[in-house]
RNA sequence: CGGGGCGUGGCGCAGCUUGGUAGCGCGUCUGAUUUGGGAUCAGAAGGCCGCAGGUUCAAAUCCUGUCGCCCCGACCA
């Protein structure tokens, strides 16, 4: 392709509207461009990316057994209504109506057809395991759309759905699918991790996170300085070795009451009471699903709201609104405590091994020390509410946390049942009974892999893609178009790379090398062949990789199988 | 939805407080000179200042409404 036919529309000034990495480079290189708030245009070096990320999850998908399907977007909201999920999707559905004012919405994910479609013609154990997989745009109305193709509203999502005979069909298809999310993101030369995960408003049991490690991440993750443990901190658990530091040797005397004027926070109390934070107890109010409830953590800790959400078993839980806590409790924010509480009161582990508690006195201006758990107060549960933190002991060895960023770009769920009851999908077992399909779901965010990736491969003068998913392979640059003797060089060696199979571009434009080679670097092509007039007196042309800053001289006959082995050798991971 | 900010040539911005016929840089086009890391000179095109009302002799500027976009929070692939 020559460049000066490409469409690529690069710009020299970030536009103002992007802040993150990637949006900012995907912009500025001419991949992407904004049609409205979450939804985006993909130029063509943007949707050659795209296709050769699908490309490599289809042959990926394809091996490990699943058979790709087209579904549709627009989907009737009967569906939903039967799976129950019409009520409880909310907001983030797009919903509409036709000229006979029946309903549907944009497919924000595909359970109900997928369910529907297999009972409808799936009868016998004979016919499972079956996966079904589709990569298609996907529709979620987010709240706030942001970070470019991070969180978008529309969004290219691969979705493979299994349905087996029973819970050890489902393990079998689960570790197939983690092998081939492995697979894939090896091959896309992506730095990333897989991590236990909370399996949140889609339901079911197992369920692990595939995170593309970047410091710009949205989502924290902890993990194992010394063995394979590593979860997203929404699920990290906090063992109860953990809490048992905190016990401390001290006695605890009787219960006093302490004046505290004007103080509300945790740091507060410690700086002029001197009483250090991991001897507070934080109280925190929620209302879960209109019912105020207690969290009770150490004062040096976070509360996991996904933990509480989950012990409770609640479908919204709001933090609590001063107003009523104050009509409950007796007093606003930072002067409550559990002690002579009246509402539900959830604990995390470490609270009953504290030897001494100072928590507010659910009266204003006042605090109470010397506290402790099953004398002073009781818990209606005590569990693990906590936030992991670094240093906490790993759950799984003698090891410790540690936290880093990542990008969730995968996710992977056991579902069980829960469809499959809802919709009343079922086949026949040997016996002739009817049995629900167990169910597993298995998504990767295509776009938001693209961002991941550049999210984690840039420098300050553009992107760096990785050979896999480089929108072309290489550029040949002759530094001056116009003298013949480079022009005629370079358009050889373009041929000879084509020849090879190399998807190349030769940038034929009549730009100053300075311009070409900005462009070059910014849309992040990984091996560059400058044809300049010193070098080539020898016969001699430079091949650069984007990931490095050295050239190299390399003879002019030699350039484009070099060039073919370097791409067959990135190619060759894993594959076969 | 709550809080904050912004809409002025393709991109980045100034002008608005104190109303008076719209400006800068980059990009684009023409020509010349250039040609190894975003060239130089000369010329040119391109904007109903988001939209709708209002105030005024006069509105980018003041007022009201509205739409859109971005950031922070609750949500998530």
């Amino acid at each position: 392709m020559r460049c000066s036919q490409l469409f690529y529309p690069t710009l020299r000034e970030v536009p103002s509207e992007a802040d993150v990495i990637s949006h900012q480079w995907l912009l500025r290189a001419g991949f992407i461009r904004k049609t409205t708030s979450g939804v985006y245009t993909y130029l063509p070096l943007g949707y050659r990316v795209i296709k050769k990320i699908t490309e490599i999850v289809r042959q990926e998908m394809d091996r490990a057994g699943g058979q790709e399907v087209m579904m549709p977007i627009v989907q009737p909201a009967e569906l939903w209504q039967e799976s129950g999920r019409w009520d409880v999707y909310g907001d983030e559905m797009f919903r509409l109506r036709d000229r006979h004012q029946r309903a549907y919405c944009l497919g924000p994910t595909h359970e109900e057809i997928i369910t529907t479609l297999v009972d409808a013609d799936v009868h016998s154990y004979r016919d499972l395991p079956l996966l079904l997989y589709q990569i298609q745009n996907k529709y979620r109305d987010e709240i706030r759309p942001r970070f470019g193709l991070m969180r978008g509203r529309e969004f290219i999502m691969k979705d493979l759905y299994s349905f087996d005979v029973d819970q050890e069909g489902l393990q079998v298809s689960y570790e197939k699918m983690r092998e081939a999310y492995n697979r894939i993101y090896q091959r896309l030369i992506l730095s990333y991790r897989m991590v236990e995960a909370d399996s949140g408003a889609i339901g079911g049991n197992a369920s692990h996170e595939f995170m593309v490690l970047a410091e710009t991440g949205e989502s924290e993750i902890v993990y194992c300085d010394s063995c394979e443990y590593a979860a997203n901190v929404e699920k990290a658990v906090c063992s109860p070795a953990a809490a048992g530091e905190a016990a401390g040797g001290r006695e605890c005397g009787e219960m006093v009451t302490i004046s505290t004027p004007g103080l509300r926070t945790i740091a507060d109390l410690a700086e002029h009471m001197g009483i250090p934070a991991e001897e507070q107890v934080k109280t925190l109010f929620y209302t879960a699903d209109q019912v105020l409830v207690a969290a009770l953590v150490r004062g040096d800790r976070e509360l996991n709201e996904i933990k509480l959400k989950n012990a409770l078993g609640c479908n919204e839980l709001l933090m609590a609104d001063e107003a009523l806590v104050r009509q409950q409790c007796g007093a606003g924010f930072g002067s409550l405590g559990p002690v002579g509480l009246k509402v539900p009161l959830y604990a995390d582990l470490e609270v009953p091994l504290m030897a001494k508690i100072s928590c507010g006195c659910n009266r204003d201006d006042y605090h109470y020390s010397q506290v402790k758990f099953g004398r002073d107060f009781e818990a209606t549960a005590v569990l693990d509410l906590r936030s992991a933190e670094v240093g906490d002991p790993c759950p799984h060895c003698e090891g410790h946390l540690l936290k880093m960023r990542g990008i969730e770009v995968g996710h992977i769920f056991q579902l069980g049942l829960k469809y499959s009851l809802a919709m009343g999908a079922a086949y026949l077992d040997k016996d002739g009974q009817q049995k629900p399909f167990v169910m597993g779901c298995y998504g990767i965010g295509v776009s938001r892999t693209m961002a991941a990736a550049v999210e984690q491969n840039h420098d300050q003068d553009g992107i760096i893609w990785p050979l896999p998913i480089a929108p072309y392979q290489a550029i040949v640059v002759p530094v001056n178009a116009n003298k013949a003797e480079q022009w005629e060089a370079a358009w050889r060696v373009y041929e000879q790379l084509k020849n090879l199979g190399v998807e190349v571009l030769i940038d034929d434009r009549d730009q100053r090398a300075g311009v070409k080679f900005k462009d070059a670097d910014l849309i992040g092509i990984p091996l560059r062949i400058t044809i300049g007039p010193k070098s080539l007196q020898e016969n001699q042309v430079e091949l650069k990789k984007r990931w490095e800053s050295e050239n190299r001289l390399i003879d002019i006959d030699q350039v484009a199988r070099e060039v073919a082995e370097i791409i067959k050798q990135a190619d060759q991971v894993l594959i076969g």
